[in-house]
DNA sequence: AAATTATGCGAGTGTTTCCTCATATTTCCC
DNA sequence: GGGAAATATGAGGAAACACTCGCATAATTT
């Protein structure tokens, strides 16, 4: 029996000041709490607790826990597409390496941006959300990828269409970039997976196509 | 705060043939139960029943929930590495396409052998257990690899390293597949992402190395 | 400054969950 | 066949959980 579905719809909106103060710390403290606790052991009473709220509160303005999260996943793909944008629409993606470089730059600072908390995102949240959400803004990333690699279709290889392309791209750049972050903290360590990061995504754009 | 340490080694080893058939049930049912109803819905009483087994019976054997997934992980892991085991050490493996191949193809397999089950086991365990044992077991998986791109040493671009190079293939290989799998379900779009796998990972290797 | 609206509170309710333990049944071994 | 060891049982204790509701306080409006 998959999960049934569940109302993720904010309650109401905060006017005043004050309340919008309050809605702020709940989503920071659920981040927090999700970070330190896993989902599961993600619970109302922690979440406010750490925001420094009452349980009251947060039910004012959330139907449930759940509803919590999936705010706090709206807003997080929010900053992974605009930082994801900012790379492939700048300067530097004049020309196929340069967008390359921005863009692994990009998915590095994607994870880098709460790499415990993209993670737990990523990762932990129950199927039903996680599957909509987190699939969608995936979605667009690939959207945003493909349309890059259709501006330098001139230097891909024969045969390489931009479309299942982009689905490759994103897929390993994400993968070895969350590794890179959270398996070799050190610096220098980073930048050599950096390298060969760049090394596979060119070589496999540029390359000879064997498929 | 960090999730606190918990027992995860099993309670006792059954003697007689009737309770590992015990045992046998509470894992299967614990697989089933967890793809059903991800880790959070996973209780005792439902794995319980789902084994056709009293929950007494299931804590003579377990501590407690998470050693019951601990086990599973195990068992699973092993599995995993058997699959890429024997892709490496085949008689395909004699050339670097040849290896390729078969560790795409094992790639996939391991995606395949129960994808909701891995799924669940991937993505949704508690970190303590999952990044200890999930870790080890990945490991492991870029020693294999490593060690068989030392046999085609010859094959690669200069200044590839074994080393590096295991983690790069190993991650996004995983990745690559485990979308191939869980995103494009039809099979002519499988072959189509494992054809690109097979140039993203060759041209990688014995592409030029730029960085 | 009174009335109205928005926000905040937290003890309490009903449920779910993990896990124990006293007891019953089966298997083993002499 | 009989005693001991292994295995199975499930009611129930204790704790954790999501969420409500009646009331207090603060801000806004008139």
């Amino acid at each position: 029996m998959p999960p049934s579905p569940i109302p993720t719809e904010p309650r109401k909106q905060p006017r005043q000041a004050r309340s919008r103060a309050t809605v702020e710390a709940l989503l920071e403290a659920t981040a927090q709490v999700l970070v330190a606790h896993d989902y599961k052991g993600s619970t109302t009473a922690r979440i406010a607790e750490r925001a420094g709220v009452s349980i009251g509160s947060l039910y004012q303005y959330f139907p449930n826990l759940e509803s919590l999260v999936a705010a706090l996943v709206d807003r997080h793909a929010q900053g992974l597409l605009k930082v994801m944008d900012r790379a492939l629409e700048g300067d530097e993606a004049a020309s196929l390496e340069g967008g390359l470089r921005a863009l692994i730059h990009a998915g590095l600072d994607m994870q880098r941006l709460d790499p415990a908390l993209h993670r737990v995102l990523m990762e932990q949240l129950p199927n039903v959300d996680r599957l909509r959400r987190a699939r969608d803004t995936s979605r667009r990333l690939t959207g945003l990828i493909e349309a890059f690699l259709c501006r330098h279709a001139s230097r891909l290889a024969a045969g390489r269409e931009p479309a299942l392309a982009a689905v490759v791209v994103e897929t390993s750049l994400e993968a070895v970039a969350h590794r890179a972050v959270s398996d070799y903290p050190s610096a220098p360590e980073q930048q050599r997976l950096q390298d060969e990061l760049y090394d596979l995504l060119l070589n496999y754009l540029t390359g000879p196509s064997i498929g």
